[in-house]
DNA sequence: ATTCTCACA
DNA sequence: TGTGAGGA
């Protein structure tokens, strides 16, 4: 069958078809005119493959633990490498490096909010509301007491 | 109507 | 990964 069929039994787009392809992880044959040609076993190929992109697994570590595309004809066997489950452990570790940071940014963003609202309610109880969020060039950060840092890239004036 | 490759506001 | 171009 040719990539669109693929696409709709398979569920994945023809893009990430071709994209799976480009990263070796399958290997659809070819027709006459060019076109890709999906067999069963490639298609069955493919949903192991999206599970295993839905458990988290980078497209290089999938690459590795799936038996070579190239000759190879049906699926995963159990033999997995201690080098595999440390690639894996390494791998882990990073995304929870990530999180971190992500849940940092979620308590600055969560705090700017907070203090945001606050300076919202306490304008409209008084006479008048001098400060109010200004953007300005430079950079800025959000500290986590929601503090709006800016700093100017350069100062123009100064020497 | 489909697919292909290539490139990116 | 999406999207559009330009061709088969």
């Amino acid at each position: 069958m040719r990539i669109g069929e693929a696409s709709r039994i398979s569920g994945a787009s023809a893009r990430s078809l071709r994209h799976y392809e480009d990263e070796g992880l399958i290997v659809p044959g070819r027709c006459g005119n060019g076109f890709r040609d999906y067999c069963r076993s490639t298609i069955e190929r493919v949903l192991v493959i999206r599970s295993l992109l839905e458990s988290g697994l980078p497209v290089r570590l999938i690459r590795e633990l799936l038996p070579d595309a190239a000759e190879g004809s049906d699926v995963g066997t159990g033999a997995v490498g201690a080098e595999f489950l440390r690639e894996v452990e390494g791998y882990r570790d990073r995304l929870a490096a990530r999180i971190a940071v992500l849940r940092e940014q979620q308590a600055a963003l969560d705090a700017y909010l907070r203090q945001a609202r606050r300076a919202e309610t306490v304008r409209r109880g008084l006479p008048a509301g001098p400060d109010h969020a200004r953007v300005a060039g430079g950079s800025a950060t959000i500290d986590h007491d929601g503090t709006v840092a800016r700093r100017r890239d350069r100062d123009p004036d100064g020497a």
